[in-house]
DNA sequence: GTAGGGTTAG
């Protein structure tokens, strides 16, 4: 007998499901929802709105978060303080740090007062703007407004101080979390793991691991997950291959960012036929594949010269419904002119734009570039100047790009004037900017005007460096001026500039140099590997430890791969 | 376990 269960979903249930669709990425199907609301004789209210808005401002599809927002008013519901952080929160991300700053003002206005979300938002959002002191003001402000600054506010500065690295001043600040008696979270030691990572010290982050456990936080996702990456980056795969396995061990199931993270390894390791087919078994393992996983691939296949494969797989991941990011966007427009094909990156942009993305910085100097690699500096400056007018501001990136490009193709005068120009609208130089006038110089033999820049450099203590020393020194011995080469030479070496390295020749040893039978063994793990046995692979590693035999490294990528597909079978057997 | 902040991947 069947019973029709007389159960109606509510606004709740429903808003419970759109959540579920956003977190998934499925933004159409939680608009989807929204519709048959009223068929279920409920109507949509403020969590509804809330979360399909914060999903589509992660997304940068600002267009249609106005869309949404007038929606939301034509229902006549009023935006409340979450609305307003949301809003806050995603400008902040974008960068547009006015705008957000408007939004509290409007918010303020409609007697939803900023709370610490609101401000902690606005630090982060300076703090990526690279303003400390506004961020520093802003807690400030917020204390006169007796919101208290909380684990997050210091987080927040902690991170930005390490990434900057100002280790000592985020030091300082851990202490003051506990002179102020807040207690630093998982999070907080999730930042430091990531710093000494960063710095190369791997030992030294496994000692927070420990430290976080005695405080009471296990060890989560991303803990693993920055511990894995570093350990690929660092080439120490045996090392990231087993973390994988604590992770898995400890009931945390590895995620899209681990599946990326290898993904990228394979890629750098030029293990492309590898990543791909990782990328294809990925979903049916239950891992969600997201715009990071095909931008990953089709940023190794570009590198790789073989943009027909990255254009396929740019049309698989649309195919999926897979929306791509400005980043992804950017890693395509970079690859096409790589390829020579800037005209077809331009239309990229506009692709970008249609969709009511926002391009970046980078966008721009990417195709700025790719016109100057293909020696077609006339139309870089012409696309450069239609941005500028579309209200693009050009960087520090811009300008030297632009210099470069000038100078390979022999327009160095052209080149002067724009540097000239640059410096007059009172716009940063590096010591990129220098170095591209001055070895252009120096190879025109205007030696004098070389050291003229030479010493604008200096005095904006910009350098020299070993590239400034390289192009002067050359320049001077081909004009037969030998002695001064001499003199520039010792006068650089002894304040310091430059120092006379000597390389050291690695000597260290392959495994299969030190143990011949190590090859025998990876052979075998690596034979069930390609036939799917992990569990034989297993076996085998097991084997190779208990004897204290090493296996190359191509051969842990391959199990850290076998442990990525089995994900599925593991958490079954945990389950 | 219905919405908003800080940490992980390119």
């Amino acid at each position: 007998m069947i019973y029709k269960l007389e159960v109606k979903p509510t606004t709740n249930t429903i808003n419970v499901l759109i959540y579920g669709c956003c977190l998934e990425n499925k933004i159409t199907d939680a608009l989807k929802w929204v519709d048959k609301m009223e068929g279920f004789g409920c109507l949509p209210d403020n969590v509804t709105y809330n979360t399909i808005l914060d999903a589509l401002f992660k997304k940068g599809k600002l267009n249609e978060v106005r869309d949404l927002l007038s929606d939301m008013k034509k229902q006549g519901l009023v935006p409340n303080r979450t609305t307003y952080n949301i809003l806050v929160s995603g400008y902040c991300k974008l960068g547009w740090l006015k705008e957000a700053m408007r939004v509290v003002d409007l918010m303020t206005q409609n007697k939803s007062l900023p709370d610490v979300w609101t401000y902690n938002m606005l630090i982060n959002g300076w703090c990526n703007a690279g303003m400390l002191e506004e961020a520093f003001r802003l807690r400030k402000e917020m204390e006169s407004l007796k919101l208290l600054p909380d684990v997050v506010t210091y987080n927040t500065l902690i991170n930005r101080f390490f990434e900057l690295g100002r280790s000592m001043e985020a030091f300082k600040l851990i202490d003051e979390l506990d002179e102020h008696g807040i207690k630093p979270n998982a999070v907080t030691h999730n930042i430091m793991i990531k710093w000494y990572c960063k710095e190369g010290k791997i030992d030294k982050a496994c000692k927070i691991v420990r430290n976080m456990e005695e405080n009471g936080f296990s060890p989560d996702c991303v803990t693993y997950n920055t511990l894995i990456d570093a350990n690929c980056k660092a080439g120490n795969m045996e090392e990231a291959f087993r973390m994988m396995d604590v992770m898995g061990r400890k009931g945390l199931k590895m995620n899209t960012i681990t599946l990326n993270t290898i993904l990228h390894t394979l890629c750098c390791e030029k293990k492309l036929d590898e990543a791909y087919m990782l990328l294809n078994s990925a979903s049916k393992r239950g891992y969600y594949l997201d715009e990071v996983s095909y931008g990953t691939l089709i940023t190794g296949y570009f590198r790789d010269e073989k943009a027909n494969r990255a254009l396929k797989l740019w049309d698989e991941m649309k195919e999926r419904q897979i929306m791509p990011s400005t980043f992804t966007y950017n890693a395509m427009i970079w690859g096409l002119s790589q390829s020579g094909k800037t005209e077809q990156a331009i239309d990229m942009l506009n692709e970008l734009l249609q969709s009511g993305m926002i391009p970046d910085e980078t966008t721009f100097n990417t195709i700025i570039h790719g016109f100057c690699s293909e020696g077609q500096v006339e139309k870089a400056l012409q696309f450069h100047n239609k941005m500028v007018e579309k209200s693009f501001k050009p960087d520090i990136v811009t300008c030297n790009i632009l210099l470069s490009g000038l100078c390979r193709e022999g327009m160095l005068e052209k080149a002067l004037k724009f540097f000239r120009s640059w410096i007059l609208k009172g716009k940063a130089v590096n010591s990129v900017t220098y170095n591209t006038l001055i070895s252009s110089l120096c190879k025109e033999r205007r030696l004098e005007d070389a050291f003229g820049l030479l010493s604008e450099m200096e005095e904006k203590k910009l350098g020299p460096d070993r590239y400034t020393y390289a192009a002067i020194h050359t320049a001077l011995v081909e004009s037969g001026r030998l002695e001064e080469a001499q003199k520039f030479t010792s006068i650089m070496v002894e304040t310091g500039k430059i120092n006379h390295q000597v390389v050291q020749p690695n000597t260290s040893k392959t495994p299969e140099e030190i143990d011949p039978s190590s090859i025998s063994y990876s052979e075998k793990i690596n034979e069930h590997c390609s036939q799917g046995r992990y569990k034989d692979a297993l076996q085998i590693f097991e084997e190779t430890r208990q004897k204290g035999i090493t296996i190359n490294k191509s051969t842990y990528m391959n199990l850290m791969n076998g442990l990525i597909k089995r994900r599925k079978s593991i958490s079954k057997a945990v389950d």
